[in-house]
DNA sequence: CCAAAAGTGTTGCAATTACACCCATGC
DNA sequence: GCATGGGTGTAATTGCAACACTTTTGG
């Protein structure tokens, strides 16, 4: 838990750890249940959520800053990640930072390094939602979940960062191994199906799907199929290691 | 002409100005005699060539930042901008920055600003090449077009910045509106088919490029030829104010 | 036995590709 | 008049979209 000298003692000497002026923020994107989800953040004592972010150490690049971000909230090592975009504004902090930090008790001095201009390359990620387990910061009670469709307003300029994030996710869907990082190993087809409809935000035909998956070897079929189901069971699949386009 | 001292009082107080650890790099891309080029600077007794950037001000956008450097090495003010990948390795310029002052016969102190860690934000610029006066700033002597198959080898990461932002201006070339930015406002059909071969680095089919150009509306056909080429005078167009796609 | 989900094949349209001929101009 | 580049049309192919029937499973 951390205490109030540890917010202060952030304020004071956290530009000797982190280079100022500059933070990651991640979009993590997992898919359970049909939907696409993000893992957000609620900070402590308030109504107000984040996307998961950090600052960037002194020697660490950016790329590496984005992976301890979402390695400490996810508990993943490796998982697919990109860089889509860098937010720039000069007002996307100053208001709000004041108020999440007064919700800890701590009043922000005004000289403190966090309060000043931030530029955030933004990236996202995605996860295989059975193996994250969610964790949150030492400034954060809760680290959920949201289907991206109904979830919270968030803080900041993150709601523009997580809807630009999606729009660089759906350009570069067809480009192939991208969904493997969304889905365990093995998964069937409509399964596949419904992440690039939760993806595109529009839905496919099911037949059309399928040839196009098979065809482009995309995936593979297993000689397996699940059972327990309530109807027919449907083919295992796992993605394909090479494939032709 | 910047004095030593000019460079000294940049160093010691430079980052009252601008915002430590942080710049833009902008790709500039003009065309020309059917080459795609980019805009590089020489920095002064070197033979060391750079990519136009600068640092950000404490009360300004990255675009915006991105805009001033365009400005003060173009003279223009309204051209096609795109902000296209951040560049946060760690290593990519404390090497090459202290030769760079060391040609200007300045010895860096070791704690300066600039020689610390910069995360540089990469922009791309497309550009009308007869409008464009080149113009160095105070460290280079040389400010010059260079085609971008022959372009000299470029200090820290720039040819990596480069390179990425030509894919980036590929992936996105059929979108339409772009090619507007490099070329005048009147030109022929065989000029904007080389302008596409140049960015997308092939030939394409004369016929089937022309067909496309005027099934899709992307240009209209002027009722005026040019005259005075060694052949048929080729019509001239421009782009189309709307367009169906 | 039937509702609901999964698997498969065919057909048509639209967009792209490949390709051949005519026209204008300067030398 | 001929070489060179500019303008136009047509056939073949490919990729995608629309669509109907059969199979499996649990209740």
């Amino acid at each position: 838990m951390p205490t109030k000298h540890d917010v202060e003692r952030f304020f004071s000497r956290g530009h000797r750890q982190y280079v100022p002026h500059l933070s990651v923020d991640c979009v993590i994107f997992g898919f359970h249940d049909g939907d696409l989800k993000l893992l957000l953040l609620k900070w402590k004592n308030s109504d107000i959520w984040v996307l998961p972010g950090g600052y960037v150490r002194w020697r660490e690049s950016l790329d590496a800053a984005a992976h301890r971000v979402l390695r400490e909230r996810t508990g993943l090592r490796r998982l697919y990640l990109k860089q889509f975009h860098a937010f720039g504004g000069m007002d996307r902090r100053e208001g709000d930072i004041r108020r999440l930090f007064a919700t800890l008790g701590v009043t922000a001095p005004r000289t403190a390094w966090p309060l000043e201009r931030v530029v955030s390359i933004g990236y996202y990620a995605l996860v295989d939602f059975s193996k994250v387990r969610p964790k949150g910061d030492y400034l954060s009670d809760r680290c959920e979940w949201c289907p991206i469709e109904v979830r919270p307003r968030l803080a900041f300029d993150h709601d523009v960062i997580a809807t630009t994030a999606l729009d660089s996710l759906r350009e570069s869907l067809d480009a192939g191994t991208l969904e493997a990082s969304l889905l365990p190993a093995r998964f069937t087809m409509p399964e596949l199906q419904r992440l690039h409809e939760a993806i595109l935000g529009r839905s496919l035909d099911r037949r059309n799907f399928q040839k196009r998956m098979l065809e482009r070897r995309v995936v593979e079929r297993l000689s397996l199929r699940r059972a327990g189901g309530a109807h027919r069971s449907p083919f295992l699949y796992r993605f394909a290691a090479s494939r032709s386009r």
